[in-house]
DNA sequence: TGGTATTTCTTCGTCAATCGAACGAACTCG
DNA sequence: CGAGTTCGTTCGATTGACGAAGAAATACCA
């Protein structure tokens, strides 16, 4: 019955808050622009532009940045975004360890800080460590509470877009107590966002990597677990459970081994870290007294390891059964695969669109591109952070306010 | 790059429109409403309030319906819509029919007419077809132009958002030098929306069936061709070529036979209406010189034929691998099943749903209805005409004026 | 070199839409 | 029947965008 409105009225605060934004998320995207050319894309009349400008200007969030070209007439005053006037803080919680990323506005990492840990068992320990962490990052750059917009949180569980704190009983049983969202909230007093890591890898693709446009994108986890994030209309997409994107328990082979779902040749017992290395192991023989890991499968491939070879070629065949099954449901303009494994670049893909066009219609496989991630381990950490940015540039209420910083 | 920002800058003018159409959806969504509680819920002053139901109470769109019960004082003035203030108009072009309808603003058929028509190969034919169809609708009711909103077309093939009028020419080659939103904005002169025909059985079963109360939702139309729609944040979602949920030619069964498609064991040709008339004739025998249909299938089923019950359960079977898939990629709050077949039920239900529950993951499974359509066969053209309706209520301005139709 | 046209940005008065307070009307409850 | 409540309207105040006019800065041209 809902015609998919915006639910919300506008008065006189409300229309000078909406083009305000609107301005600010131009001035972020352009990096430069002059007022004038502000008024003539927004069609907004120059006083109007001008004033709105001076408030941004107020809070500390653009500034002049010089005159640009002429047109004919009078030099432009280009305004630039400050960049660096407030920070934001991601967190991801891996399945084994802890990273903490301290980020500018246009997703450049002032200070990281990674630890291992077992997250999966030990919430209150997780916690603890993220919170040392977060000091470690905070204190190492001297960075102000007060320029900290907020805290983003990636966590290796659905999210339920009612409950987001909450983790998944059945992913993560042992947090079934915990709520993370309102103990971050607590423990650091800013706004705090928590998402689903697949979903901030989504988001951090769609920002800073292979998505800059702002097109339909999905994201692909390639670890030890296997998920999927969606970036819609810009947005993460989270489906009516905040399960939109569980990949990694799609049946591929029906004489598989049987999962811990219950099902039988899911995906992640095929393709996830522990098959692939465990395979390894098979065909490339025991390094150390470990046995080969990830790294190690990845440097075979560089090196032209036949049985790594193969091993990436199998993963690759897998993997189009379910990314092809995501053409033909979603149609989206980018797949982007992250993780590890994805590093091998070409050696993957290649048998991945081999296998895709094995099952998605022509058309969809024309619309789409398939690539991999250039952001590294890092971009789920970062994605968290840009969680709080997204959320910033819609509501610029969200900004600390009187922060004079005037760096950058 | 993009945030996913709201385009469009406000003005005063702006601000009335956005108000005001938000006023025109509660009304139509609340279908009685006082003037007062719309104050309060969406925190508009009641002034503001009075000043916008005068204008649309002007405009012909709603009107006052009595008093309603009072809360301790004066009793309220319910406002309500005008549901048959104006027509909408819905086309459905079909494999091998073509069908129109005419509605009232509340999904209702006023009159309709529907012909046999080869689609596929004959684009002037059928748009000749759908003109003469059109005008005995119009001229049953004696609807006036003016009182028209628009025009919904739904179409056998994927329409790209970039060029809503045009076909794909893989799937509907003859059509290639047609525009099918131009042809109809010339030969009527109104406004005219064009979609596949799944992404509008989505949009009617989110409108008028099962998915009442904006959830997100996917239709599977079950007919010679198998297509799905998806209703995301109360809108249809199209993928980046327009191509999303083509699930057509998702292979299902690597042994299957030959598509046309390129591919093997493509669900279409295991599940489609001729592939179970086919098998309908291997194991039911042929009815008459013909042999069975999907009506048959469906009467066989009722009186518990135990031929057509395997082949219903087989295809249930099958059709639980896309919805497997589905579920844990988009995880959606309800899909619903559309097409002739899909009037047996539980029946088909049943082992769907088995099915899906060996494909998903239990969260998934949990949080989606998995429900079979209850609008029938002019399901999607009502969803074309729906599409306009749709358009209106977020853009006042697409409502004819000078209306001045008093009928109920 | 100087004048004119152009462009940029600001200033200031006007306009439109919302708000809030005050008021009359209509109703319930005791 | 009167006190208290709710509903809807009226009217002046406030707010934010607009438009016209003007000042500053620059290109272009004679």
């Amino acid at each position: 019955m809902r015609a998919g409105t915006a639910v919300l009225t506008v008065d006189a605060a409300g229309m000078r808050a909406q083009n305000s934004g609107l301005l600010l998320n131009m001035i972020w995207r352009e990096r430069q622009i002059s007022r004038a050319e502000i008024a003539r894309r927004t069609e907004l009349s120059p006083s109007t532009v001008s004033a709105i400008v001076a408030d941004l200007e107020q809070a500390g969030l653009v500034r002049s940045i010089g005159a640009g070209v002429s047109r004919g007439g009078r030099r432009p005053t280009l305004i630039g975004f400050c960049d660096e006037a407030f920070s934001l803080v991601g967190v991801e919680l891996g399945a084994s360890h802890v990273t903490v990323v301290l980020t500018d506005l246009r997703g450049r990492v002032r200070t990281q800080s990674k630890a291992s840990h077992a997250v999966r068992g030990d919430p209150e320990g997780s916690l603890q460590k993220a919170k040392e962490l977060i000091h470690e990052c905070l204190d190492a750059e001297r960075v102000p509470r007060r320029s900290v917009v907020g805290m983003g949180v990636a966590v290796p569980s659905p999210v339920h877009p009612a409950a987001p704190g909450k983790m998944s009983p059945l992913i993560l049983p042992a947090w079934k107590n915990v709520d993370v969202k309102e103990w971050f909230e607590t423990t650091f007093d800013m706004p705090v966002f928590v998402d689903n890591d697949a979903n901030l890898g989504a988001l951090s693709e769609c920002f800073w990597g292979a998505g800059s446009g702002g097109e339909d994108l999905t994201y692909i986890k390639l670890a030890t677990g296997i998920g999927a994030g969606h970036i819609i209309h810009g947005d993460v997409y989270r489906g009516a459970g905040g399960t939109a994107g569980e990949i990694g328990h799609i049946p591929v082979d029906s004489n598989g081994p049987l999962c811990v779902c219950g099902l039988r040749g899911c995906l992640v017992t095929l393709i996830g870290s522990t098959a692939l290395t465990e395979r390894a192991r098979e065909l490339m023989g025991t390094r150390g007294r470990k046995g080969p890991t990830v790294r190690d499968l990845v440097e075979g491939a560089r090196t032209g390891d036949a049985a790594a070879k193969q091993i990436i070629d199998g993963m690759g065949a897998y993997l189009g059964i379910a990314v092809g099954g995501l053409l033909n449901l979603l149609n989206p303009a980018i797949v982007v695969l992250g993780g590890e494994i994805s590093s091998v670049g070409e050696m993957l893909l290649d048998p991945l669109r081999a296998s895709v066009r094995q099952r998605a219609l022509s058309v969809s496989m024309a619309e789409t591109r398939i690539v991999t991630s250039v952001l590294g381990e890092r971009a789920i950490a970062v994605g968290a952070a840009t969680l709080v940015l997204q959320a910033a540039l819609r509501d610029r209420s969200l900004f600390p306010t009187q922060n004079v910083v005037r760096t950058a």
